[in-house]
DNA sequence: GGCCACAACG
DNA sequence: CGTTGTGGCC
């Protein structure tokens, strides 16, 4: 390889504001060229802005009131930003994009779907379709597009610490898993699980499970999928547990991918 | 003097469990034999009592769901603990007593009154008529008896930062002034005031004035006071303004007592 | 279990 | 401003 290294990483922190020096120490230590996130929270004008632009970083924003939100923090300014999936409910704010060097940043949060008989749910099917269709549109053989954030979906079985006990669930059933893949199949590769073919890699940690980390008691569901051309680049792939010692944690923890362009 | 020294204080906490690392700090450091607390804001089975058991004390409390609660912490074990003050609302916890060395302590959180037109208000006076009778009945003259909690009541134009703006407040008119006066005419003398003649010393400071104690912008309404045969015997009082500069002070700060009996 | 909003209280 | 509920969400 020896190209020039590009550092991916997202991160669900259930709320930027709540989380913010733990996001900043992880940027200090990790120097990211593109953090995703996840859940902010926050709107456009409440963001803290100042903490990331003094550690010298763009922003990119999509937020609302108390729920959701998005935002790609970057070295390098982001070019062509969008916001929002096309059929979304309005006001929305789980799906942003944005070009970054040569590469296309999707960055999602995944409606998590609550319950299987709950309108949540149809909707998460809803929105995964959708997605899947907007995938179909963007992706042309070569392109490098990168699809990351809080998918709420664990892909196989070795993704869950009990798939047993879990099978059905709203994040791990054939539906949903089946329509992970089918995205997949648009031609994205799980960059994280190329890498890590082993089981027992996790991403969310329930916070009414006490002691989740040190148990394994958790669940993949966030992830970095990337395009053929771009994924044959991929070095190296990590989740952080880090993060998750300290003061306040968030119930997700980092997944970084390291590129050589 | 050179009797036996009691230090007696009062604290208005605004939630002891918020407050505990300043509590527990200013105990470690003034080593009250007795701290009567206020807005404990806690039911009896969550109050936090090990951080005071380890520093070695008793505590008596009478707490309730989220408003009010108030609480006795004591080197010497108290007796004769009473609560609750006769003819209030059920489940009110603004009173108790104990019996501690010779001295009964009367620790009271009064109603604040919101409004002088409202219902508040009038319960206050309500109470404060129900205080009074409960100390004429109590008070004999050589008994040892100290008041002492959130009064809720300027007792004097002295003891405010601005008298012409506030009067007639529910904390500071002719008829709240006139029942507290009412009720140390009974046999009680107001502590604080008998060490400090002079204007400008104030315990509680309104959380939505910027910089309300270094701007001196305060009230004094928590107080201590005894019955003469227990005020000769006070050696000193004073006001803590220390733990104000703490991480989330409280919007009361301590009052100190010291006798030698 | 922890985030957010909101309302009540002072 | 800063407590404590409550309820929604995950």
């Amino acid at each position: 390889m020896a190209g020039k290294p590009l550092r991916i990483a997202t991160f669900n922190v259930n709320s930027v504001r709540a989380r913010l020096p733990i996001v900043t120490a992880w940027m200090r230590e990790h120097r990211p060229d593109v953090l995703c996130l996840q859940e902010t929270k926050v709107v456009d004008e409440q963001f803290p802005r100042e903490p990331f632009e003094e550690l010298g970083y763009h922003l990119a924003v999509h937020g609302q009131k108390a729920y959701n939100g998005v935002a790609i923090a970057s070295v390098e300014k982001p070019r062509e930003v969008t916001r929002g999936l096309p059929g979304s409910i309005a006001g929305e704010a789980r799906f942003m994009t944005a070009r970054i060097r040569s590469v296309t940043i999707v960055n999602t949060y995944v409606p998590q779907g609550q319950d299987v008989d709950s309108k949540k749910y149809a909707y998460k099917l809803d929105w995964l379709e959708r997605l899947h269709a907007w995938f179909e549109e963007a992706i042309r053989p070569r392109l490098r597009i990168c699809w990351c954030g809080d998918i709420n979906i664990v892909p196989t079985e070795i993704d869950i610490h009990d798939p047993k006990r879990n099978e059905g669930h709203v994040c791990f059933n054939p539906e949903v898993r089946g329509a992970f893949g089918r995205i997949l199949d648009t031609g994205l590769v799980d960059v994280f699980r190329k890498h890590h073919p082993e089981p027992g890699h996790y991403t969310y940690f329930d916070y009414r499970v006490r002691a989740a980390t040190s148990r394994g008691i958790g669940w993949r569901v966030d992830h970095l999928c990337a395009t053929k051309a771009l994924a044959a680049r991929s070095a190296d792939a990590w989740i952080d547990l880090a993060p998750r010692n300290a003061e306040r944690p968030s119930d997700h923890t980092p997944l970084v991918v390291d590129f050589e362009l």
